[in-house]
DNA sequence: AATTTTTGTGAACAGTGTTCATATCCAAAA
DNA sequence: TTTTGGATATGAACACTGTTCACAAAAATT
């Protein structure tokens, strides 16, 4: 049985192959503008043996999204350390802001670009980007349960905050923060994390 | 003079027709996957008359960008009505909502779309969606000034608040909102612009 | 009426995603 | 050891893309 273990090993092998080397040329030149042929020729495979571990473009997408949702929930990893709900909230927002502003080919992978949802495994896909949401709700959940906030609209309170962080990191990857010379603006990110932090005591 | 005023004139009347044509191509199928050759047939011309009138695709893109930079702002005339700063910071929640829920695809032009930045005029479309940003920190600045905040820090809290508007809206343009039913998200983004406001409060 | 300028176009070039018949390889069966 | 069968790889093709350019038609100027 170990010429089939092999065998298997090896697709994995090349699926890998094709997904990093996609990858690396998205972060260069920005996904639209990478076409199968600059990945086959990466790989040095012809364009079409790429269509034997992909049904098509989307697909490698699909499965480099998925990649990047795992690494964004094993970025989060640390919070499960701490017991106190609104500690485990504020360093969410950190976190948050942290992988934004470092992996910001992943975010927008996950968060802002369109993505092409024809496939039924788009579906699985996204909601692994939507743990972090979920994983956001439960953490607002603890926090409302120990009275933590006046209010107890747990859903208006988590997309709140969730739209907040996802605004800074948003304008941040699509590049409209021109009017801050870039070497602040980094800085003006977590100035403005800390003000809101200030901000939900209210709330 | 008039038989040069007239050629001007017919030559505006092909760009806006080409724009029209773009515009409704781009929200019909998205901006990507629309042709110059869609666009052509559209206003059955040849492909290649339509680079008697534009440089090439990205600049009906930069056009687009400006126009509805444009329309944006004239969505926000209104607020000159407005004498006290407070109100006018409100009400600028409110309609930057009503216009990113409203024309979405606007909103991506101006604020979401990777723009293809490589032509000199696109800085000065940018800068006419910057008006917006601008007219923000102004009321902002006002604001501050009419001690509405507790807090002298213009850049950040201007910042903080449009990093706000701009998750709710980014969220809602780019489809991140399916873990809330769709008959309830415009409902949930203005019952969060009504908790922000009260957030705001303490700053 | 002849000439110049403007406006429009078909054909072509190099690129794209994708498909398919064909060729190569390699493990198992004869 | 040779033959067979199934997996793996590919060149060529199809229909598309943005863009250019030599050329034609039309309109304005001389």
């Amino acid at each position: 049985m170990s010429i089939a273990e092999r065998k298997e090993r090896e697709k994995e092998e090349m699926r890998r192959n094709i997904l990093s080397a996609a990858l690396s040329l998205f972060r260069e030149k920005g996904y639209d503008s990478v076409s199968i042929r600059n990945i086959a020729d990466a790989i040095e495979y012809s364009p079409a043996t790429i269509y034997l571990y992909f049904r098509d473009k989307s697909e490698i997408f699909a499965a480099l999204q998925y990649e990047a949702a795992s690494v964004m929930r094993n970025h989060f990893m640390p919070l499960l350390q701490l017991e106190n709900p609104w500690e485990r909230l504020i360093e969410f927002g950190h976190l948050y802001i942290d992988f934004g502003l470092k992996h910001s080919d992943l975010y927008d992978l996950i968060f802002i670009i369109r993505a092409p949802m024809e496939h039924v495994e788009n579906q699985e896909c996204w909601n692994v980007g939507m743990t972090v949401h979920k994983f956001f709700s439960e953490t607002v959940q603890a926090c409302v349960d120990a009275r933590y906030f006046k209010s107890t609209d747990t859903a208006t309170i988590a997309y709140t905050l969730w739209a907040y962080v996802h605004g800074i990191v948003a304008l941040f990857v699509r590049d409209r923060m021109r009017m801050y010379p870039p070497e602040k603006r980094e800085e003006l990110a977590r100035k403005s994390l800390t003000m809101f932090t200030k901000m939900m005591e209210v709330l």
